[in-house]
Order: structure tokens, then sequence, then C-alpha cells
DNA sequence: GGGCCCGCAGGG
DNA sequence: CCCTGCGGGCCC
């Protein structure tokens, strides 16, 4: 019984026993991993002799000489019924939720990644599927924000961070090493957390369960269109910073997620998970307007969105809640459009005001991650992604590292729709307020009066706007209201497995569904024999021929073909991801027996070829499918051709260089048109 | 990989 | 109309 009940406190310090947010003085922190446990539900043998000796504690996890795995099985039966009477005694729960509470109780509780008032995984679900195949090495339980090492085993994020907060530098399950880079800087292994997203769903759509939601998580398929480059930007010589048509209806000052009646293009809203080459194309699908600010926001109004791309060292990332810095207090003279040295002191005024009205009012602001923030496991692995909305609990002001007061604010998320990094088939229960420490040396506290007006519905289970939202004072991008396009609305799209199998799990190069399926340290993934066959003789300057300079200077460097990341250490022994693969088989014979019991349910769409255009492609697109170029020179043969050819190749960092030569073709059959109408407006 | 320098969009 | 701004292509 001993060990087995003996977790810490979670990333929001919340304690994975008592549920309880114990106070400072009841927090015990491990001087090897520094993860913080609860004092009171500590073993006896667990707790450090005296105070003296606090200092030096090192927590029940650490003083293993090896990884135990810890039994998912519950500890003492009489603790666990008095829990289960507790919740039957709960006349705030519904039945429902108290079914919920009780099974997370019988899963064996929280794993040591599982965060606030989440509920636990419902591990036999998945185990039924899946056969605890993907189960992190160290807890046992589903891996909540999966990272995969080079020798092809999955853990974990946070099991994983402690084991090289150790300073274990061996994979826990084969002991092959771990390269500096994947210990210092673990990336979330996106397809893996499909995997287990798509089980749970496979399971409970099998069961007729009551997650009936279809689960809208996609990758950058099925992007109808690019930014385009204006007249004068190329007269300028330069192909930089040009915005194109914004695709959504959605007023520029719209609070919260921009939902299915905004997007009259696809008709299903901005999904969480949804990325895009740069901040030019996040800009045309509205989640994120400024291009180069990290702030939305009107000061006398609110913020609507902010961006985390790593352009302020005081910004800390947990996923679920980050600490946001304001802008300003730099010098922009010569020109600059940014400047990492900050010079003078930030106040709460223009934007960094806006963000604190947005606080105090508890508007949803949306967050986009960039990948150019190097220091989150949260960060997008290429581009820009969405990644729902968040409130901002309190804001103040601090010294930040440079020296120079800078505004400082505290995000959390209340979205309905799971984190891209949360295997959770839903979105976010209200979660307690985490410890930020720094608050203690804060100035100019501010925290809301009132109630949000975007709040937790306890009755719908779901997150709502409990007070009008306030009303925009902007038109809206194109002027025209979504019901008067005239566009006929389509019900949006409930995937089959065997679509999301294509869309979630097909290599990076061949484009169909991996087999011995590999996972980069970058948390890229592709089939073995593809991975391989890219780096035999030429084709390395074949994958990396993006334009002439690349060829000479990189010819000799083994990078990802997804992304820019240098993987010839890892090339040498690159191991399978069985676990990944064990999922994918299994989906795929689910996907067998989905097509056998329904075939004739599968409509329009089921008979799309996976590497087709998108379907609102002209018929006429054939031609440019076989020869994208000669689409692109159509376009604007004055330029000429090479100009075009490398504005199309820009910055493709990952989900681009994958996409076959069809899917490209595609994409730019429908940037020729869109640029032909964008012409034909102006 | 770092510096330069540009057009652009939005706030006020 | 001026100021601000967590971009981005290109040069070195």
């Amino acid at each position: 019984m001993a060990h087995v009940s003996q977790l810490p406190c979670d990333g929001d310090g919340i304690c994975m026993v008592c549920k309880e947010n114990p106070s400072a003085e009841e927090t015990l922190t491990c001087k090897t991993c520094a993860t913080p446990w609860h004092v009171g539900c500590l073993a006896a043998s667990s707790r450090p002799p005296t105070m003296a000796d606090a200092a030096s504690w090192e927590c029940p996890d650490c003083n293993c000489v090896d990884p135990v795995p810890v039994s998912a099985a519950p500890g003492g039966s009489s603790d666990l019924l008095a829990a289960i009477r507790a919740i039957e005694a709960d006349s705030s729960l519904s039945e429902q939720e108290k079914a919920r509470r009780r099974q997370e109780l019988l899963c064996g509780g929280a794993g040591p990644s599982s965060s606030g008032f989440d509920p636990k995984r419902t591990v036999n679900d998945v185990l039924d599927i899946i056969d605890g195949s993907l189960n992190c090495s160290f807890c046992m339980q589903l891996p909540e924000r999966p990272v995969t090492t080079p020798c092809g085993h999955n853990f974990c994020l946070r099991c994983f961070q402690k084991w090289v907060g150790q300073g274990k530098r061996t994979c826990a399950n084969c002991r092959n090493e771990i390269p500096a880079k994947m210990a210092s800087q673990p990336r979330i292994n996106s397809a893996l957390v499909m995997a287990i997203r798509m089980a749970k769903m496979a399971k409970s759509n099998n069961a007729g369960s009551a997650h009936g939601r279809p689960q809208h998580f996609i990758h950058n398929q099925n992007r109808p269109d690019k930014a385009f480059t204006t007249e004068r930007a190329k007269r300028a010589g330069k192909a930089n910073a040009c915005s194109g048509k914004i695709f959504v209806t959605a007023p520029p000052d719209h609070f919260g997620p921009i939902t299915a009646e905004y997007d009259p293009e696809r008709n299903q809203g901005v999904l969480v998970g949804e990325t895009w080459e740069d901040r030019m194309e996040c800009r045309q699908w509205g989640a994120h307007l400024p291009h180069v600010a990290g702030i939305a926001g009107q000061s006398s109004y609110g913020a609507q969105s902010v961006c985390l791309s790593g352009g302020y060292q005081d910004d800390e990332d947990h996923g679920e809640w980050f600490l946001y810095t304001g802008s300003g207090g730099r010098d922009l003279t010569g020109n600059r459009r940014t400047n990492s040295e900050q010079s003078s002191e930030q106040k709460f005024e223009k934007l960094n005001e806006a963000l604190r009205v947005s606080c105090k009012k508890g508007y949803p602001v949306r967050v986009v991650r960039s990948h150019k923030e190097k220091r989150s496991s949260y960060a997008a692995e290429a581009g820009v992604r969405y990644d729902g909305v968040y409130r901002i609990e309190k804001c103040w002001r601090k010294v930040g590292v440079q020296g120079f007061m800078v505004c400082r604010y505290l995000f959390v998320r209340c979205d309905n729709d799971p984190a891209p990094w949360a295997s959770d088939e839903h979105g976010d229960r209200p979660r307690p307020m985490p410890v930020v420490k720094e608050l203690n040396n804060a100035i100019d506290i501010t925290e809301r009066k009132g109630s949000p007006a975007w709040d937790y519905d306890e009755e719908k289970a779901c997150w709502m706007w409990k007070k009008p939202p306030p009303i925009s004072k902007k038109k809206t991008s194109t002027g025209v209201d979504s019901s008067a396009t005239g566009k006929v609305k389509r019900r949006p799209r409930n995937m089959s497995i065997k679509d999301r199998l294509l869309k979630e799990f097909s290599c990076q190069i061949c484009r169909k569904v991996m087999s011995f399926p590999i996972t980069t340290p970058c948390a890229h993934n592709f089939c073995k024999a593809c991975l391989e066959g890219a780096f035999a003789g030429k084709s390395i300057m074949r994958q990396r021929g993006r334009e002439g300079r690349s060829l000479r200077t990189q010819k000799n460097i083994m990078k990802c073909p997804a992304c820019t990341i240098d993987i010839a250490d890892f090339l040498q022994n690159p191991q399978v991801n069985r676990e990944l693969m064990d999922v994918i088989e299994t989906l795929q014979r689910k996907c067998e027996e989905e097509e056998n019991s329904e075939s004739e349910e599968e409509g329009e769409r089921a008979t799309e070829n996976p590497g087709a255009a998108p379907e609102d492609a002209d018929d006429d697109s054939t031609e440019e499918i076989e020869n994208p170029e000669k689409a692109e020179n159509k376009k604007t043969e004055d330029t000429g051709a090479e100009t075009n050819l490398k504005s199309n190749q820009k910055g493709r960092s990952c989900d681009d260089i994958k996409a076959a030569a069809v899917v490209d073709a595609g994409v730019a059959a429908n940037r020729g048109k869109r640029v032909k109408v964008a012409a034909a407006a102006m």
C-alpha cells in the first residue's frame, strides 16, 4: 500500500492524492527533481525527519534506484469507499458527473502528468483497444503529453522531464542514450496524441457513448489558401510582410472562438490545433490578426488574442496556463519592428491595458503558439498553431529578467476543446489558480472583481458567455455577413476512422498511412522505409534543395524532412515506434470493421482519394495538378518564374514539405484562383 | 545563425 | 497622420 498512493502535486499545484491545493508551508519540494509534494499526504516514512532536513529532502520517486512502475490499481479499499461515498453525497454533481468521477477513482486516480480538475484517463476503455501498449513506462498510464525518444519509446512529458531532471540520460525502457537536445527540449508527439484520442473515440463510438461531439482537431491538410504577396511588396524587391484575404467573417474585435458561422469558406470555424505556415496565414483565419504584434486589442475595449512566439524572455509556458509579458519598453528606433533588448519600463497602457481589460471582464482570449518559442514544450512543431481560448486571471507588474519593469499576465485555459497536446477527449474544466511565486514581488496587482463574462456552466458542462459579449465596434473584414454570402451551409464533417487515419498518421514523405512509423527527436513521423530512402545517396540533396544556397551549405547535413533540425545522429540508428505502430494497426482493423458494417453510409467524401485536391478545386485543375509550377507561372508571368517558385516554397517548415505534388498543386490551383479574385476586387 | 531592413496593419 | 509591433526574406 505504502508507495502506491504516493503521488506528488500536479502542474497546477494540486495534490494528486487529496486533490487539495496545499499552501506553501504544506508543500515539500524534492531537491532532485524539484517536484512539489503535499506533506499531509506523504507516508510518514517518506517525510523528512526534521524541518532542517526539508531542504535536502528527496521525494519517494527519486529515492528509488529504478523507476518503479506505479500500479494503476487503487490503494486501500476503505479510502476508496469513503471517496465514492463522498461523490455520491455531493448534490452539486449530475448523475453523469458522478459516474465519471467514480470511474476516475477506479481507474487509479491521477497519473503524474495529469493536471488540475481534468478527469483522469479512461484507461480501461483504451486498454481494450491498444492493450496498454502505449503506456508510459514510469507511471504506467497513457501518456497525456506524449514524447517519443529516438529509440522509439513513449513517455509522459512530465515523467520524462522528471527522469532527465535527475540527470538520467538513458531511456528508461531500453537504456539507449537520450540526446542532449531531446533531454533539454522534448517536443510533444502530436501523432501519438491523436492515436490516444482516436483510440478512445473509436471505443466510445462503438459503445454509443455520451461523448457525442465530434473531435475536430485537424492538421494542415485542407487548408484552402495561402497569403499572397502584393505587387507593391514585389516591386520593393522583398517578398515579406504582406497580408492575404481574411477568410473569416468575424469582426476584428470578435472575442472567443471563431465558430462555423464566421467561416463561410469551410463552414467549420477555426479548430483547436489548426496550424498555419506563418503569422500572415494565421491572420487570414482570424485567430490572431496582427502580423507582428503579439497582442491584438484596444485599450478601452479589451484584448482578443495573443501570440506566444518567444519574443519575451520572461514568458513561462505550462500549457494549460502560462505567464505572458506585455509589449513595449523597447527601443525601436532605426526602423526596427522588434528588439530583444528592453530599455525602459512597461506600463499598463495601449495593448497592455487592453489585456488588463480582458482580465477584469473575464473575456476569453484566443491563444496561438508559434514554433519560434524554443523554450516551451507546448510550442507548435512548425508554423503557428491555434490552441483555444484562455482567460487572464490576474495581471501585475514586476521587474523582468532584463532589469526593467514588465507587465505580466496569468493565462489559464478555458476551452471546450482539448488542447493540442492533451490526449483527453474533452476540453477544460475549471481549474484552481496556479501558484505564481513572482506575485510576492509584484506591484499593481489586478484581479477580476465581478463574475467573468466567459465561464463554465456546470449544467451544460461547457464554457460559454455568461454575460453578453462586448458589442463589436467594427465591421467584419469582408463587410459581408456569413448569412448573406448565399453559400449553402454544409454540415461540419464527422470524420470516419479511415479519414482520420489518413489525416493524422500519414507519413510526411509518402503521404500514406505509416508503416513501421519512426518518430524523430523533433517529433515528426515517417515510415521507416521512406526515411531511409530519403537519405539514401543523392536524395539528401533533393530533400534540402530548396534553393541554391541551401544546396551548397546544407548538402552534408542530414535534416528532418519536415523541419530544419539536424537528425544525422538519429539516422544512424532510427528505431520504429512500435507502440504507435500497434495503435495504427489496431485502428486500421477498426477501420475495416467500420467499412464492413456501414459501407452504405459513406457519402461523397468516402471515395475521396487521400491525396486528392481540396474539394473546391476547379474542374480545370487537372493540368495544374500535374504541373504545379505551370500553375504558378500562369498567375504572374511578368515577374518571372524564379520569384514565384521561391515564394511558393518560403518557410516550408512542416506539412508543406511533406505535401506531395498533388496536394501542393491543389493548393497552388486554389491560390491562383484566390489571387484572381483578389485582383478583381481591386 | 545573426543582423539588416523592408511593407504592412492597427491603435490612438 | 504618426507610432508601434513576439515577421520574415535575404545577406553575410
